[in-house]
DNA sequence: TATATTTGCAACTGATTGATTGCAAATTAA
DNA sequence: TTAATTTGCAATCAATCAGTTGCAAATATA
């Protein structure tokens, strides 16, 4: 697979589709009138989207209802963990560092 | 320069920067020898990402120490926040599907 | 001083991207 | 059936991107 889910949430517009979609299900269509590019620009979009596993679809009739996959959001949170863990450290850290100060202010 | 924090993170050899000077603070060049690709396409990416306010830098003589400023992570952290209000929002009806449930069950 | 090291900037290249137009397939309605 | 609607796919284009080479400025060392 070329693309992921870091390249798909790199576009302001797919950015902006995923969370159109996360409410409801619309079709192509219905997402291309709310920006302010053609239909296939939008269909464009949604293929990446749906390459990178971010979509559901549900078909009835010639209409397809695309909605957000949730699930795959979390290897963006997974991925943030790392540096969390980092800023929850310097926390660490600071506490660290006031423990020091007022076992010096005991031992005085 | 219109980029941010989303194109920022879209580059693999970027994000790979990202995760080597959360720990510590480096060179370019120290970065750039720790990926297959010369110095200067590393330090195209550190500019890239100083732009995107990511990076805190040290200067020490010729040599300028680059470490992750990780207060900006947050940005992507808060975006997520919208999603993770839905997949929590979910979980919710799932609960109350259960509750329902349990309630039939004590009604017989 | 002269020389080596570290870095950023400019110019160039090939690949990718976002968007457009046009067209064909599938479905629905007259 | 015929006509209209919805969608996906192919071709195309301008802009951007990641990478390279070369060079100049600043600093450290002989």
């Amino acid at each position: 697979m070329k693309r992921d889910i870091f390249q798909a949430i790199a576009d302001p517009t797919r950015r902006a589709i995923l969370v159109l979609i996360s409410s409801s299900a619309l079709t192509p269509n219905a997402i291309a009138e709310k920006f302010n590019v053609t239909r296939q620009a939008v269909s464009k979009h949604i293929k990446i989207l749906n390459e990178c596993e971010l979509l559901e679809e549900r078909k009835t009739g010639r209409e397809i209802y695309y909605q957000l996959k949730i699930d795959k959001m979390k290897e963006i949170d997974q991925w943030l963990e790392q540096f969390k863990q980092i800023w929850a450290n310097r926390f660490n850290q600071l506490d660290q560092v006031l423990i020091n100060l007022k076992t010096k202010e005991n031992e005085n």
